[in-house]
DNA sequence: GCCAACGTTGGC
DNA sequence: GCCAACGTTGGC
């Protein structure tokens, strides 16, 4: 799952531009999640703040690569295109009320802006966004 | 706009 | 290497 507030990068951003580079990530525990993600696989798109819920799923094209818009050699960023929107948005409320996802890295750390699931966590969001 | 949580920085 | 101070994020 990656966070973005929406009024800095926001999913229908994201839609009209068709592809984007996730950089800007300056926490290690974020880098560490963002160096793991793989060519094709699936993030939740979180709108944080503003909505403060899952409008969609992102598709990985590149795998981790150093953050162009730095030099600091520490920082990596991925490249994302849009997958699918969800039909209804997840929202934090909804998330909170489904006891499975209790224990999500959302709810569990809310300031992590990149965070592993699990795949059924995964999928637990997507049907409920459908 | 406030505040809690947490990561980072810097003095010792 | 510890810990207090500070900054940032994000929910409410």
């Amino acid at each position: 799952m990656v966070k973005s507030e929406p009024h800095k990068y926001s999913w229908q951003q994201f839609l009209k531009d068709g592809q984007t580079f996730w950089d800007g990530v300056r926490n290690y525990q974020a880098r560490n999640n963002l160096s793991t993600m793989k060519t094709d696989d699936l993030a939740l798109f979180y709108h944080s703040n503003e909505g403060m819920e899952v409008v969609g799923i992102a598709r990985v094209i590149r795998e981790a690569y150093p953050d162009p818009t730095t030099d600091d050699a520490r920082w990596v960023a991925v490249d994302l295109v849009p997958h699918h929107t969800l039909k209804k948005s997840v929202t934090l409320v909804d998330i909170k009320n489904e006891p499975m996802l209790a224990q999500i890295g959302l709810i569990r750390q809310g300031r992590l802006s990149v965070m592993p699931l699990r795949a059924e966590e995964f999928d637990k969001i997507v049907e409920m966004g459908s």
